[in-house]
Parts: C-alpha cells; sequence; structure tokens
DNA sequence: CTGAAAGCGCTAACAC
DNA sequence: GTGTTAGCGCTTTCAG
C-alpha cells in the first residue's frame, strides 16, 4: 500500500510537505503541489481513513440499524438516508437486527469500536443495557420506532392516529365486528397502534372484543397470513380488519388469495402502508400511505446538522408524521348495513 | 474517550499488560486478567478500530456497491450478504450508486480510503478508469452484474437463458409479435437479455421486428409504463409482451392497470423476476423466478473464503444460476390462434 | 516555503 | 508475569 513516504521519498520532500500539498495547505508552492499531486496519481495513493481518525479525524461512518432491509419502510428509509449523507460525505453502514437484541448489540459494539460518527436505529423491543450504553457515546436518533431507555431524539409515525383513522374509516362504513392485526404491545409502535384502533372503537361506542385482537412478531408476514385465517374461523367472525404493519399486511393479502376470500364482500380490508403491489390486489387495497420518504430525509437532514454542529444540549426532539387514507376497493358496508339498505 | 491507559493508569498497570489481557494472553494471570476486564467494564472501554488497522489488523468492512436498493434484486441481496457477513464478523457498508459511475467512484474511493476488506459490486454501464483502477487495490467480485474490465469473479444469472425461456413460452402458445422490453445494450445484462429474446425467436423461424424493441434506463419504473403505452399505439401493436428488468416489470404492470388494458386477452406479459405482488397483479403474473437470495448467500460465502485465505491466483470464478418459469394468468394464445381454434 | 519531531491508540518485539 | 520501546500513516506544532 503506497503512503505519503513513498511520494516524499520518490520526490525527495519530506512528509509533511508532501502531507501539506494533498491538503492544499497555502503554504505549499503551486508548482511542488503539482508535482506531488501527480506522483501521488501515478503511485495510487489514496489516504489511509484510519490514520487520519487517530489524529483526531472525525468517522465519516453512519451507522443504520433497523429490523429488516427487505421491509418497504426500512429501504425506503435506507435508500433516502443513503443519499443524503452520501450528500454530505458520509457512508451507511448497514446493520440488520432480525429483532434479536443480541444482533442489534454486536451491531452498536462494531460501530462504537469504529468510532462512527453516528448511529439511526429502529431499536427492537427492548434493547440491551449495554446497547444503551453504547448509543449514549455516540450521537443518534430513532426512526420510526421509539424506545424510552435510547433517548428523546425521534423521527418516526404518528401511529395512534394512523389507526385510529383506518379504524374510524370502517366504523364510519357501518362495520362493528372490526379486527386488528399488529404487533405485540411490547413493542412502542404495537402499543400505539393498538390504542389507535382502541380508540376510535370507544370513541364511537363499540365495545372493543379482545378475541379480534391478533398480535404477533412485527417482522412475520406469516403471522398476517395465519392471524387472518383464524379470525376467519371464529365463531363469529369480524366483518372487516385493521392491520397494524407492512409485513402482516403483505402476510393477510397473500392469506386472502389464497383461500378466495371474496373482498370487500366477505370482509373488508384496511392496510398498514403503501408499497407498489398493494394497488394491484384484488380489488385494489385500501390503506393508509405514510410519508416514510419524507420522515427518512428529515430524519437525515436533522441529524447531520447535530453531527456537524457542537452536540450543544442534548434536546428532546420528536417529529411524529401522519398519512392519509387511500380509499380503493378493499373496503365496503358491512353485509347487515347492505341488507338493511337494500 | 477512554483508552487502554486510562484503564492503565487506574489499576497502576502497564498499557500493554491491560492490551494482552484483554487479547486474553495466556502470559498474563487469571487475576489480573480480571481485574482488567472489570476496569474496562466500568470506565466503558471500546477497543479502537482505527488503532487496531494501523498495527496491520484488517478491516472487517465489506461494501456493497449496487444501484438502487429499493429494487427486490438489491434488497435481496443486501439482505442475505449481510446476514452471511455478520455472521463471519463483517460489517456491510451500503453504497448506492444511482446507476452514476462518478457517485460509484466516490463510494470506491471511500470504500479505498477506509481499507475496506472487499466490495462487492453490481457495476454501473460503463465504470470509471479510476474505479477500475481502485477496485484493482481490493479483493472484490461482481453481482449480476459484470464488465470486462473489473475482473473475471462474477456471480449472476444465466440472462440469455432467461429470456430465451420467457420468450420461448409466448412462442409455444402461438404469438409471433412479441414486444421486448428492457435496459440497453451497452449494459452487459441488457445486451445478454436482448440476445436471448432475440434467439428464442429466431430459433423459431420468427423474424424479429426492430420496433417491437423498446429499451431504456435499467432502474427506471418509467420506462416500463411508457414504453408499454407506446408499443399498445403502434399501428400494428404486438400480442405480448416480455419483460427485461425488475422496475421494467413493475413499470408496466402500473401502466395497464392504468390504461385498463384486458390481459391477456389483448396481450400477453411476461415479468422478470417474481417479488411479494406479482401474483395479485389481474390475472397473476406469469414470470421468470430468479433465486436471487442464493445468488447473493453463494457469492457471499465464495468471497468470504476469498478474503480469509490468502488471495492466492486471481482465478476466474463464474457462476450463472438459472430460474423457471412461474405461469399464472397473464398469458395465453394470440387473438389469431383463438380464433383458428374457436 | 520546507523539514524534523511528536503523538493519536494499539500491538509486538524485546527485555527482565 | 509484566514493563519498555518502537512504529503503523498521518497531521501538526515548532524550527528553520
Amino acid at each position: 500500500m503506497v503512503t505519503t513516504r513513498h511520494i516524499a521519498a520518490q520526490l525527495q520532500l519530506s512528509v509533511s510537505t508532501v502531507g501539506r500539498a494533498l491538503a492544499d495547505d497555502p503554504r505549499i508552492s503551486e508548482q511542488t503541489k503539482a508535482r506531488v499531486r501527480q506522483s501521488a496519481q501515478e503511485l495510487g495513493y489514496v489516504g489511509n481513513h484510519a490514520a487520519r481518525m487517530m489524529r483526531g479525524a472525525k468517522s465519516n461512518v453512519v451507522g443504520l440499524v433497523i429490523p429488516d432491509i427487505r421491509n418497504s419502510f426500512y429501504f425506503t428509509v435506507a435508500h433516502e438516508l443513503s443519499a443524503i449523507m452520501a450528500g454530505e460525505g458520509y457512508q451507511l453502514m448497514l446493520a440488520e437486527t432480525n429483532d434479536d437484541r443480541l444482533i442489534e448489540r454486536r451491531h452498536l459494539r462494531e460501530l462504537s469500536a469504529s468510532r462512527a460518527a453516528g448511529v439511526v436505529i429502529a431499536p427492537t423491543t427492548r434493547p440491551h443495557e449495554e446497547s444503551v450504553t453504547l448509543l449514549r457515546g455516540m450521537p443518534h436518533v430513532q426512526l420510526l420506532r421509539k424506545h424510552a431507555s435510547l433517548g428523546a431524539q425521534w423521527f418516526g409515525l404518528d401511529d395512534r392516529r394512523t389507526l385510529r383513522d383506518a379504524t374510524t374509516h370502517l366504523l364510519e362504513l357501518g362495520h362493528t365486528r372490526i379486527a386488528y392485526i399488529g404487533a405485540p404491545a411490547d413493542l412502542p409502535t404495537g402499543r400505539e397502534r393498538l390504542e389507535g384502533y382502541r380508540q376510535a372503537l370507544s370513541d364511537r361506542g363499540v365495545s372493543p372484543r379482545p378475541n379480534l385482537v391478533e398480535q404477533g412478531p412485527p417482522s412475520s408476514t406469516e403471522h398476517g397470513r395465519e392471524a387472518v385465517l383464524r379470525l376467519l374461523k371464529r365463531s363469529s367472525p369480524p366483518t372487516a380488519v385493521v392491520l397494524g404493519s407492512v409485513p402482516h399486511t403483505v402476510g393477510v393479502l397473500d392469506g386472502l388469495l389464497a383461500m378466495g376470500v371474496d373482498v370487500p364482500t366477505d370482509l373488508s380490508v384496511v392496510g398498514f402502508g403503501d408499497q407498489s403491489g398493494f394497488s394491484w390486489w384484488g380489488p385494489g387495497l385500501t390503506t393508509i400511505s405514510l410519508p416514510i420518504g419524507d420522515v427518512a430525509s428529515s430524519c437525515g437532514l436533522w441529524f447531520i446538522r447535530r453531527l456537524n454542529n457542537p452536540p450543544a444540549a442534548n434536546d428532546p426532539y420528536e417529529s411524529a408524521s401522519t398519512g392519509w387514507l387511500v380509499p380503493r376497493g378493499s373496503t365496503a358496508a358491512p353485509p347487515a348495513a347492505r341488507k338493511r339498505s337494500a
């Protein structure tokens, strides 16, 4: 590997002169600079980041810690952040946790060891104690998911409102037996979403039925598929279902298609998030479209400012974005209402 | 930031003893090791990667250079590689090029500056000369895409065969006016796929019509949408279309749905790749399913072996995987054939 | 305008 | 079993 020493030797100069020339120091003559650059070019010199960091240069690596890059939320986030970070000279280190807190910890250890400039994280349900400590040592911001132990800087969605709006849409159509499929309440977003669903029901005086709530692993499409099948087998099945995560939505759509359920005649469905393909499904999926790209870019811009400026105070900052209902064909009035109006 | 020196000071030891204790060197007494570990724990010591690298430790960073993480091919690749690499102690640096060779060059400069252990790359159409030089200095392997200048280590698809099979399926149904929408021929995969399409036609004695070939940017769903609309406006439109990339497929499906084209009655469609949602579309998309996950994990495993073993020779190694046709509802016999058989 | 020397945090000879 | 020392590649005083 060629170093500044090699250039210095070839040019009969000192390493410091070479270093200054490469850094475009005004004290160095243009002629010398030209010779140095020339030589560097020829030898294929590439500055050593590690050495610079030892001299106090800050890392240009930002960690992105997420459950699964195949989830459309997270690849959208990765894409937006990657673009913004690259524009500012940062590189994105991809760290998938697979919703495992030990894997999460390992990634954070690595990021800490490489003295990452910062971390953007969608944490697991209950991050390891060491993860909390490690993050305290690095500038960081939470994205989409939020855990109190990791500080009060967060960009995400108004999860409660999202599910309240989705559920309200079904209530307005006349549904009362509305099921919910989502993540368990130990995940903060899961809790908020469930709460939104419940709130919408109680706002309309509909009493919630616990056996219409199906909770399972947040990143599992399997859970979506199985949950909807279980619901339809109930003695008094729901007339509508509202979904609380993207993977669950995908699973439910697959399951309903496989079972040949007639949507919206036999069941109305409101999805969570909008992605390529949801509009293709059956009569078109009515869903809550969520501005993930915008959330990610706001987060990225805010975080960069924080990285570049002295981290003055640890001011709390939270930003909750809201989505909007995209009505398509998968929701309609329930059978009872239709009979009545006929 | 706490260093080995701090630990040494606190314990009245030398830095080397501390270093050895942390490295679990057999020469250090268990008691000292325990004290050191204890102190490290308390102080929140995390080893400095940069310093280790300066002492000759190799980087544990592998760059993943791809056009766009939102493409299902590439997020599948990222997920598989990430899992495999993490298992071996490597971290994945995500670098999106957006199909821009200058961005690609910038990422490679960064990876080179951080002395990345290696690079997995799906190169742009014609990588910059400097990119070629930079890659020569790092172990690397090409994935899915291939450019001769970047060496002969490659994992990907048998692109020609994939499109030959797709086209043959349509020919067997009786189509002769078969259009192709794909990437331009200056992208090696684009060339191969076009060639496969042509070969299938000529194998059956069908003369190719140049005006049924629509080429455009490989990562643009827009191109897919617009190309299929253009094709259907031709004076003698095709009775079938075969697709040559995932984004083009997505665009075509959106376009056909928006236009309300009756598939397969008015047009048969064979997609490229299979992803969540393709089976939901209209009558279900007939498509070529491609084992991207397997390609990525083979690539990852092979590459890790290469990284760990001395890079003996630069033996060429190429692996082309093949997909299989998934027949669903979007293909049928052409109108002429239907009339004849009626 | 350029050079010599120190030191970032760590490891590995080389002492004792 | 532990300490001393040198040096990885670079930047940055401090000298000329």
